[in-house]
DNA sequence: AATTAGGAATCTC
DNA sequence: GAGATTCCTAATT
């Protein structure tokens, strides 16, 4: 695995226009290679769908929306004719040699000085802005599902012990849980790259990296609340109709609108087959349940109990099955 | 083999 | 007590 980030020492001291440390920048642009190598691990077919993505899956939505609705904007921001317009094979090998967002100079030369480099400078700034708004808008999945806080030095050892079972399922990371026992998140944010690194010679380096996207985002949250009583996108999504400020326990049928919203994050495991009716099919029960498992601490979650759940719902008018009734098929008796 | 259906006991808030 | 979990048997796909 690519290492995503060096020398991160004084990455809180310097953090980016947009709020982002270089590194966690870095790191996102590399996940960007990163990600297409995972994806094409079953099979070497490549899963550009859904689901398993976290940051780096938004990261790469993005990207994916941008190369089929504009490509010849994006090949023109970023300068470099050898752009492919459709991002279905990996485009390099190393992550080092991947087309970058925000390098300084990256095809400057290229392009010739005046209104045309004020335009690509107002398209790399509305690609940040896009990048960063997609970081926050999975950080904020993440919490609702885990039910935790977006500020990981709010953490304690358990909501700690959730964010790495997390980060672990989404990269794909070994279990490293174990090595990082008693710790909150106070003392999580206190460790350097190096500490990492020590207690997980194998991911500590990416777990760090991960972890400084979350302080990232969670410095520029606050610096945009202060002094600033306008929603911003993310508390925007944040006030939605959501379980995880109710106070109330969360309920499998909101658990699974909320899957369903994001069918950028969890469009491979579930996705509406009927918006309008209500209808949704379970593609990948496994996972669901896996995902309902995590959100209720119940790490023997399964779809067999997941269903047992849901059928329950029959007799209360939440869920029922759609008239034709399909395998993994359900349907709310309320639609939205 | 996986999914569906529903009874029943138990747990958790 | 409500809602969910766990375990179960039996039927269906």
């Amino acid at each position: 695995m690519a290492t995503p980030v060096s020398s991160q020492t004084e990455s809180v001291l310097h953090r980016s226009r947009a709020g982002f440390t270089e590194s966690s920048l870095t790191m996102l642009k590399q996940e960007e290679g990163l990600v297409d190598v995972l994806q094409m691990e079953d099979g070497g077919k490549p899963r550009l769908d859904g689901s398993e993505r976290g940051l780096s899956g938004l990261y790469l939505s993005c990207f994916d929306m941008l190369f089929t609705e504009d490509a010849a904007w994006l090949v023109k921001v970023a300068g470099a004719s050898a752009m492919p317009s459709q991002r279905v094979e990996p485009v390099c090998p190393e992550p080092e040699q991947c087309p970058v967002i925000d390098s300084p100079g990256l095809g400057t030369e290229a392009v010739s000085p005046g209104l045309e480099e004020q335009v690509e400078e107002r398209s790399l700034e509305q690609v940040q802005t896009l990048v960063v708004g997609e970081v926050l808008k999975d950080i904020e999945t993440a919490c609702k599902l885990l039910n935790i806080t977006p500020d990981p030095t709010e953490w304690n050892c358990s909501n700690v012990q959730k964010w790495l079972l997390w980060t672990e399922h989404l990269y794909r990371l070994p279990h490293v849980g174990k090595a990082f026992q008693d710790l909150d998140g106070k003392d999580l944010c206190a460790m350097n790259e190096e500490d990492f690194r020590l207690r997980s010679p194998q991911c500590g380096d990416t777990l760090y990296a991960h972890l400084d996207i979350w302080k990232s985002a969670a410095w520029m949250k606050e610096r945009c609340s202060v002094g600033d009583n306008r929603i911003t996108e993310g508390e925007e999504l944040w006030s939605e109709a959501d379980s995880s400020c109710s106070g109330q326990p969360i309920h499998l049928w909101q658990f699974l609108r909320e899957l369903l919203l994001k069918p950028h994050s969890y469009g491979r495991c579930i996705r509406w087959l009927n918006k309008e009716k209500g209808i949704f099919k379970i593609e990948d029960s496994a996972h669901v349940a896996r995902l309902w498992g995590l959100r209720k601490n119940r790490p023997a979650m399964n779809y067999d109990k997941l269903s047992r759940s849901i059928r329950q719902y029959y007799k209360k008018g939440i869920i029922r099955k759609p008239d034709v009734s399909q395998r993994l098929v359900y349907q709310f008796v309320h639609p939205v």
